[in-house]
RNA sequence: GCCCGGGUAGCUCAAUGGCAGAGCACCCGCCUUGUAAGCGGGCGAUAGGGGUUCGACUCCCCUCCUGGGCUCCA
């Protein structure tokens, strides 16, 4: 065997002699690096650390700990999965089991219609366990579409991968159907397991271990309800024991700070079993809240030149059949309410038909465009039972809605004016970290002419490109009458939500046939655009309280500050300390001395109130108080309740950045 | 809708098929408190319905509610 060179990422060279596989190039470099190798990228595509290099071949080292290494390990963890589920089901049958964010899961059938349970998961872990021990070596093979359909046979699901691979008929596998022989790839470890794979793999399952399964739950085949439902257990896989304490470490966070949970702790809402799910009712410290984000709204849409709207919560049908929405949206509809010698009405899913009605309601001349109408417009949407989930997937809920019907000259600018003003509106709420995405033409159930979309995609595109921000493709995700823009913004904790939308809509305009009379005295469609700001009341607010983990920054807390006397004969300097803040329009209590301050304080915390304030026989003497600063370090003694008063003003002026402490 | 869990007091949790308990919250007393839990007492529950059993929170069936999952492509 010839000595050849290859090409390190660092522009370096190395010869190897003898062994040339990747593995060996990894442990020329050194011991600590063939210790964190997995895999390797060769002249851009991943192998194995077994594939041998040819001469003049690009090559880098993927390490355990990067985001390329840990999908090799939790790619290989699932094949471990599918083994021993196969030792402990003979005869199941296996579909795919892919590396996903933070983890991998696999799919299975089990003989006779059988379902995994929870103690099921502990025998897989310890068979693969077992299997982890036992060190096989993950072998790679390549064989015709033929041959793979001989070895898996017994495997449905397997050859109708390959079968899909044969035909090209999926579209992510055409780059492999180039490949001259189409040859299909397999992995075995063991005596007893192969599994199609693309690979890489982990040399050995020695190198595995740090996983968890996690949960099993039903999955469709290739998720199509019309498919068979397969048993899907999903797992977690790090390089090391201490990523994956990390890891569910992690998860505790974010349970801590579930909307849900905060949501019950500080008495915002609930969910009562008597009034169905999905049906939140608002408490009233809820209630005050969604008082004080609605109010700050309004204002904003007021000076931003919107113009108020209200509609009905229910309609005739017919409105439904004009707008489409019995067509296009009618499984996502209540069933309707027959009154009136048959007459039906349906509760509204969306606003938007009317507001159509109200530019409707006379006459619109070129100079009255556009026309911003404004609504907190509660909706109601039939969600599947099993989707709902706390405020964030509901049943009723309050828009923030804005249609706005333009002109096709002015289309661009208020597209432009329109993002700025959600991303201005998003900052105010201490989001600052977003990207955008374009949802383009739906093929096969859209609307409107090419000549439409192309226009509409393309100024979506400029205003998008124009806002500065990252911008991600969407392909065919727009709606069947029109492309969108999505706002998704990082939360404290580096999560995404989709937020607001802008939606560019040539459809409802000719359905309700709208128009407006021209400078020329002719009747011209209005472009419309739909827009959702928060999206929903409700959503937006359970995200703020994950996003702030319930510490809510003080100009959005119900409660901005609680009095707590020292002793009872404090009580009126207390209420005297109270009456001045409420003068200068700040929110707070006071919490009489019926029990030790300690205790009081204690819950006053619990509350995440942002100021606690403490007055004793110090303050009556001298006209001041003790405060408490939320996540301050000692609280301070003497300070002039203007002062006080002063800093509270400024703070709620400055809106505050995120306290992004775990609690 | 479907798959796997779960449902005990307002909340968080106990209780081999054999007397349903605790802490917090709430109410009543006592305590008069200076920066994260003062003391005592009281009120209060097996989601609903059916079945098995001498006996059911516990086992079975139905309903309701609830958690996770159902595009993340060998």
């Amino acid at each position: 065997m010839s000595a050849i060179t290859v090409r390190l990422p660092d522009g370096s060279t190395k010869e190897l002699d003898g062994d040339v596989s990747a593995g060996a190039l990894a442990r020329s470099i050194g011991s600590g690096l063939a210790r964190a190798a997995v895999a390797a990228v060769v002249n851009g595509t991943e192998v194995d650390l077994s594939a041998e290099l040819a001469d003049g071949a690009e090559v880098s080292i993927v390490t355990a700990a990067t985001p390329a290494g840990r999908d090799v390990i939790r790619h290989s963890t699932a094949h471990v999965l599918a083994q021993a589920v196969l030792r402990l089901w003979p005869g199941a049958r296996y579909a795919i089991g892919p590396a996903i964010e933070d983890g991998f899961y696999y799919d299975f059938e089990l003989p006779g219609g059988a379902h995994f349970s929870d103690d099921d998961l502990v025998r897989i872990d310890a068979a693969m366990r077992e299997i982890i021990a036992e060190d096989q070596s993950f072998v790679r093979s390549e064989q015709s579409i033929d041959d793979a359909l001989g070895v898996f046979v017994d495997q449905p699901f397997k050859r109708e991968i390959i079968e899909a691979v044969r035909d090209g008929a999926d579209e992510h596998d055409a780059a492999q159907s180039e490949d001259a022989d189409r040859a299909i790839s397999a992995y075995a470890n063991g005596a007893d397991f192969i599994d199609l794979c693309r690979g890489p793999h982990v040399p050995s399952t020695g190198r595995l271990g740090h996983f968890k399964l996690t949960r099993v739950a039903g999955a469709y085949w290739r998720g199509d309800e019309k498919r068979p439902q397969l048993q899907r257990i999903y797992g977690t896989a790090w390089e090391s024991t201490k990523a994956l304490a990390e890891y569910l470490n992690r998860l505790e966070q974010a349970e801590r700070r579930d909307h849900r949970k905060l949501g019950a702790e500080l008495d915002l809402f609930s969910f009562p079993e008597e009034i169905g799910p999905g049906l939140a009712i608002f408490h009233p410290k809820g209630g005050l809240l969604r008082k004080i984000i609605e109010d700050y709204s309004r204002q904003r849409h007021l000076d931003a030149g919107y113009q108020f709207v209200t509609s009905p919560h229910i309609t005739k049908r017919e409105l439904f059949d004009t707008s489409g929405h019995l067509v296009w949206f009618a499984e996502g509809m209540y069933p309707p309410m027959v009154l009136d010698e048959g007459q039906e009405y349906y509760l509204k899913p969306m606003n938007c038909p009317f507001h159509m009605l109200i530019f409707k309601s006379r006459q619109r001349s070129y100079r009255d465009m556009p026309q911003r109408y404004f609504e907190f417009g509660s909706v109601y949407r039939y969600e599947r039972s099993g989707v709902v989930h706390g405020l964030t997937r509901v049943r009723g809920m309050t828009m923030d809605d804005a249609h706005l019907l333009c002109r096709r000259d002015q289309m661009h600018g208020e597209l432009t004016r329109t993002l700025e003003f959600v991303l201005d509106m998003l900052r105010a709420f201490g989001l600052s970290e977003f990207y955008l995405e374009l949802s383009t033409r739906p093929e096969g159930k859209a609307v409107g002419t090419d000549a439409e979309w192309r226009e509409a995609e393309s100024t979506l595109r400029e205003v998008a490109t124009a806002s500065g921000l990252g911008l991600q493709d969407d392909p065919g995700g727009g709606a069947f009458y029109g492309p969108k823009i999505s706002v998704q913004a990082r939360d404290a904790i580096g999560r995404t939500h989709q937020l607001s939308t802008v939606q560019l809509d040539f459809q409802t305009p000719q359905r309700f046939d709208v128009a407006y009379i021209g400078a020329d005295n002719g009747r011209h469609r209005p472009i419309m655009i739909h827009r959702a700001l928060f999206g929903s009341v409700e959503r937006f607010l359970a995200i703020l309280l994950e996003h702030y983990a319930g510490n809510l920054p003080t100009w959005l807390m119900p409660e901005q500050f609680r009095v707590l006397p020292v002793r009872d004969d404090h009580h009126e300097y207390a209420a005297h300390v109270a009456a001045q803040l409420h003068q200068r329009g700040l929110r707070g209590t006071l919490d009489e001395a019926s029990e030790p301050l300690g205790g009081r304080i204690r819950k006053a915390k619990l509350d995440k109130l942002p100021y606690v304030l403490v007055v004793g026989d110090d303050d009556v003497a001298h006209g001041t108080v003790g405060v408490n600063r939320r996540g301050g370090s000692d609280p301070e003694r003497g300070v002039a309740v203007r002062a006080l008063a002063d800093e509270m003003d400024a703070q709620v002026a400055a809106h505050g950045a995120p306290e992004t402490a775990a609690d």
